[in-house]
RNA sequence: GGGGGCGUAGUUGAGUUGGUUACAACAUCGCCCUGUCACGGCGAAGGUCGACGGUUCGAGCCCGUUCGCUCCCGCCA
């Protein structure tokens, strides 16, 4: 370790968590918050904390006034002189990193003391506040040892991103924060522009034009660690801003770019030094999973077994099995545990925010058919779904999701999948990383009944595809795959990208594909297809969810809990009280009309 | 835009079919206590049951509206 300054122009001589025998008998100077204050009568005792942890303050030589101990309310911030020495014997706390030594204070001062009437909650102690105070006095619940965890492994998770990336000789590249709105894609975070009257800039979705066009201007490899913004519906995992670790690299592979991720993971999750990512193509991993982000540290997998009920004469079976439908079916062996046929009929609940009507069961017990649907189940079906059954085979459950859209099945059995492995408890600890290729370029957008793009336009069409898209018949652009990959982790995207479209002209029939006019594209996106022309390298990257990767390092399912001050699932700071109305003054100069 | 859950002392929770003075822990205040560290003991104070309206002899509980937080669907190129 680097000489550091350490305390040197501190007030304090060390932090909290740092006293030990070896230093019984120097003199030292703490300074922190009021943790607890115990008064066993003619002695007494504090608690003093800070970030580090814990360490006891002992009174018993104290020769000051013993009346500033009652302005040392809770939380109140401290200066602690004095001799450290080692405890007596039955005095020591094995608990505490401190626990050997004591501080024998002989000079005290409260340097701000906690009004301890009008504090909303301690942070300290067992007991959490509720969402909406942690979040009003952010500040008191940042006190608490796991956030201040958090933020310190955040901090070190983007330095390791920066050293990887920086050794492989990218550099870090920062572009604006004000910048054009592009109506394609998520809604935008809008700045109006004082000296340019009824003009708007707009905050970043993601930087992606901007690093393509470094790529343009030669810088070869860049990355960014940035702040994102997009004014859409919030969720557990989704803020308004949020960060990514953007990537982007002149002269790609596929192979290149999962390789460096590889790399990155391996530093970031600390993984054996020879990983390598599961690779499933997104067909497959739909088919098997009903979700492009699967978590496969368990099994539950699914298969399509449509064919196998054409002649059913259960209605909800032959529907879909005749009308281009689908049914996939998952067997839960007894092995993995049963469900109550309260459970079972709660699965409809599960589906239901998915369009799914129902689930349909049956159960093998001793190698009979009992339950549900099991009079449609033929000893022959039962044996054509056990031979094709990758979970095993036997007594157990087996579950059913039919529908003729096939979308309403996958989304179904996911959320069945997803809510089983919580009921049955088959999730184990530990990372599954999955590199999913091979995306659709396009999906159809049956509302506006034209193509959108499924990662964003500026991603390529496989490389053998390019005749075909530039033909731009429906049909072939119905499942034509793309250069666009996810990794995927425990369940979670953590982050997505693709090789991009480096030909003006396969650039102009993308943005013709999604049903944008020439004149549209020009003003939207003139100043990118101009770069196009100029000479672009074949160039390619992609961002990771940063705050999503800090969630799964500190096993929380919440984002809040990796961002210093987060906002509310109403995109509001209860803290500052953002957003706010502006003034009238504010509205006069930006030459905004306003609804109040 | 749609649906679910939650809202009770400063804080976290309990509160039965709608029925007397809404309960506990931590925090606060007072008294006692020389080795505690989730200190202990005795006592006190602390409530618009999120807000508004309704049903009822009577509402924390039932109904409606609304606000806030939260989870999900849509959305998130």
């Amino acid at each position: 370790m680097a000489d550091t300054i350490g305390n040197f122009g501190l007030l304090r001589s060390h932090h909290c968590a740092e006293l030990r025998a070896e230093h019984v008998g120097s003199k030292v100077t703490l300074c922190g918050w009021v943790n607890k204050y115990r008064d066993l009568g003619g002695l007494h005792f504090i608690d003093i904390r800070d970030k580090h942890g814990l360490t006891q303050l002992s009174f018993e030589e104290f020769k000051g006034d013993f009346s500033i101990l009652k302005k040392c309310s809770l939380e109140s911030v401290i200066l602690a002189r004095g001799v450290v020495r080692e405890r007596p014997e039955n005095a020591r706390n094995n608990k505490m990193d401190t626990g050997a030594v004591e501080l024998l204070v002989s000079e005290l001062e409260v340097l701000s003391q906690c009004d301890i009437d009008a504090i909303p909650f301690l942070p300290m102690g067992p007991i959490d506040a509720s969402e909406v105070l942690r979040l009003k006095y952010r500040y008191l619940d940042l006190r608490r040892p796991h956030l201040q965890k958090i933020l310190q492994l955040r901090s070190t998770t983007a330095l390791r991103a920066r050293e990887i990336l920086i050794n492989e000789g990218f550099i870090e590249v920062e572009t604006p924060i004000l910048y054009k709105s592009t109506p394609e894609g998520a809604r935008d975070y809008v700045v109006p522009s004082r000296v340019h009257p009824g003009h708007v800039y707009a905050l970043p979705q993601s930087p992606q034009t901007l690093k393509q066009l470094l790529m343009i201007g030669g810088t070869d490899k860049y990355f960014q660690i940035c702040r994102c913004f997009r004014d859409e519906d919030l969720r557990a995992d989704r803020q308004p801003e949020f960060t990514q670790i953007d990537i982007e690299v002149s002269f790609p592979t596929q192979e290149y770019i999962k390789s460096l991720v590889e790399k990155m993971l391996i530093r970031l999750f600390d993984l054996e030094a020879n990983f390598k990512m599961t690779m499933m193509s997104y067909d497959e991993v739909v088919k098997l999973y009903g979700s492009d982000k699967p978590d496969v540290r368990y099994g539950l997998k699914q298969m399509i077994v449509t064919d196998l009920f054409t002649d059913s004469e259960f209605g909800v079976f032959a529907n879909p099995a005749k009308n281009n439908g689908m049914i996939k079916a998952m067997f839960i062996p007894a092995s993995m545990g049963t469900l109550a046929r309260k459970d079972l009929d709660g699965l409809t609940d599960i589906v239901k925010p998915h369009g799914g009507k129902g689930v349909a069961f049956f159960k093998v017990e001793k190698g009979e058919l009992t339950g549900g649907v099991s009079k449609f189940i033929s000893k022959e079906i039962l044996r054509e779904l056990e031979s094709r059954s990758t979970e095993g085979k036997g007594d157990g459950i087996w579950l059913f999701n039919a529908d003729t859209d096939h979308d309403v099945v996958h989304a179904s059995a996911d959320a069945v999948r997803r809510f089983l492995a919580r009921k049955l408890e088959l999730i184990k600890e530990g990372y599954a990383f999955l590199w999913v290729y091979d995306f659709p370029l396009l999906e159809w957008d049956k509302e506006n009944n034209r193509f959108a793009a499924r990662h964003h336009p500026f991603t390529s069409p496989k490389k053998d595809q390019y005749e075909k898209f530039l033909k731009g018949q429906k049909e072939d652009l119905m499942n034509m795959p793309a250069e666009a990959y996810d990794i995927v982790c425990n369940g979670y995207e953590i982050g997505g990208g693709s090789l991009r479209i480096y030909r003006n002209d396969v650039q102009d029939q993308m943005f013709k594909i999604l049903g944008m006019t020439p004149e549209d594209t020009k003003r939207q996106f003139g100043f990118f297809i101009d770069a196009l022309k100029f000479g672009t390298p074949p160039h390619g990257g992609l961002a990771f969810g940063f705050d999503r990767i800090i969630m799964l390092l500190a096993k929380t399912d919440s984002i809040s809990d990796v961002i210093a001050f987060p906002k509310t699932t109403s995109a509001t700071d209860l803290m500052s009280q953002a957003p706010s109305e502006p003034s009238d003054a504010q509205l006069k100069e930006l030459h905004f009309k306003w609804d109040r």
